[in-house]
DNA sequence: CAGCTGACAGATATTGAAATCTGTCAGCTG
DNA sequence: CAGCTGACAGATTTCAATATCTGTCAGCTG
C-alpha cells in the first residue's frame, strides 16, 4: 500500500486493523500486514499500541461501542417506557443479526476477538444493562411496570434474550420462525414486568 | 486392556468410548484407543458403528438421553403446575451446571461432541421443550398460566433460560450470584405466564 | 528532537515428510 | 458360519526444521 502522507494516529491505525482482520482473518493478521497497509514500519505501530493484544482490544472495544452509540438513543428518549423496552431488544437483536447475515466472516471474526477479550466485552455489557436499567426505571416511575430491584430485573431481561443477541448463537439467527420466537419472548417478558 | 471374554455389544463400545474421551480428550480419542480399551481389533468396533461419526453421535445422544429422563419424572408428576415449572427449569439447569462443575474436562469434551452432531442435539431440544409444553399445558388446563400457544411459550421460557443451561454459557455459570440472577429471571417468567 | 526505521532475539507459525488413523475385506477361528 | 482379525490404501495427524512474527531499541531523518 502506497506510503501516505498524513499523520499515523490510533484511529487510522484501527481503521487499518479492521481492514486487515477482514482480508485475513483472526488467525492470519499480523501486526506487519497493518504497518504495510499504511505504509509504515511495525515499530510505527508499536508507538502507538503497546503490543497486539492491545490493538486486537481497542479494535474490539471500537466495535462493540458503534453498537452501545446507536442504542443509547432509544435508551435516553422521552416516551411509553413499554415501547421503548421493546424498541431497544428488538434494536440490539436486529443489529446484531444484521451484522452477522452482511458479512458473515467479518462477523466470526469479531466472535473470535470477543472471546480473546472478556474484560472489554464485560465492560459493553455493563453498559447495554445500564441502558437497559434505565429504561426499566422510566417504566417503574410511570408505573407501568412493577419490580422491587429494576437493575436486576434489566440484568434478566437482557439474558433472557440472549438467544437472539448474543454472537454464540448466531449460527441459530437464520432458522425460519425465529421472529415469532422473539415476539413471543418479549411479549412474555413485558406481561411479566407490568404492574 | 486385557480382553473380556463377554459379548462385545454396543453398550459396551460406548462406556469404553467415554472412558476413552474422559482420558485422552475429543481430538486424540480414536477407534483404535477404543478397540484397546476393550481388548479387540478395531475392526470389530466397525461391526457395531458404520463409522468413526456414527460412533461420537451415539455416545452424544447417550450422554445427552441420560439429562432428557432425569427430568421426565419431573414433567409428568400431577401436581401443582407453576412449582414443576420451576422445578424442572432449576433442575435442567442444575444438571448442567453440575456436571460442568464435577468434571470441566468431560463437559468440554462434550461440549465438542455437541457442536459436531447439531441433529442430535437438536433432537434433544425438541424431546426438552415437549416436556415443558407438557407443564404450561397442564398449567393453561387448571387455569394457572395463560398463553394461545403453550408450545410457542414453551420455546420461548426455555430459550429464556438457555444462558443457564446452555453449554456455551457454561463460563459464566460460576460467576457469583447466579443463583439471584436465575431466581429474577424464573420470577419474572412465571408472572408472564400467570392467568 | 519527535517520530520513524530496520536489524535483532526470542516466540510463534508454517510446511512437508513420516507416522498414525480410518474404513474395508479376505480369510481365520471357535 | 457368525464374529473376529489384521493387512492394506487413502486420509489425517504429528513432528521437527524452517520461515515469519512480536516486541525492543540504537540510530536515522526531516
Amino acid at each position: 500500500m502506497a506510503p501516505s502522507t498524513e499523520t499515523l494516529t490510533a484511529e487510522r491505525i484501527l481503521e487499518a486493523t479492521e481492514e486487515v482482520l477482514r482480508r485475513h482473518g483472526p488467525a492470519k493478521a499480523t501486526v506487519v500486514d497493518v504497518a504495510r497497509a499504511l505504509g509504515v514500519s511495525h515499530g510505527s505501530v508499536y508507538r502507538h499500541f503497546r503490543t497486539k493484544t492491545a490493538l486486537r482490544e481497542a479494535v474490539t472495544q471500537r466495535w462493540l461501542d458503534r453498537t452501545c452509540q446507536a442504542l443509547a438513543g432509544t435508551a435516553a428518549e422521552d416516551r411509553d417506557p413499554e415501547a421503548r423496552l421493546r424498541d431497544w431488544i428488538r434494536g440490539l437483536a436486529e443489529a446484531k443479526r444484521r451484522k452477522a447475515a452482511d458479512d458473515p466472516e467479518l462477523f466470526a471474526t469479531y466472535g473470535v476477538l470477543a472471546g480473546e477479550n472478556r474484560e472489554v466485552v464485560a465492560a459493553h455489557l455493563v453498559d447495554l444493562i445500564a441502558q437497559l436499567t434505565s429504561i426499566v426505571e422510566a417504566g417503574v416511575a410511570t408505573g407501568a411496570f412493577t419490580t422491587p430491584d429494576p437493575e436486576a430485573t434489566a440484568r434478566a431481561v437482557f439474558e433472557a434474550t440472549s438467544s437472539f443477541h448474543d454472537p454464540r448463537h448466531a449460527t441459530e439467527w437464520q432458522r425460519p420462525g425465529i421472529d415469532e420466537e422473539f415476539t413471543t419472548l418479549v411479549d412474555l417478558l413485558v406481561r411479566g414486568l407490568r404492574a
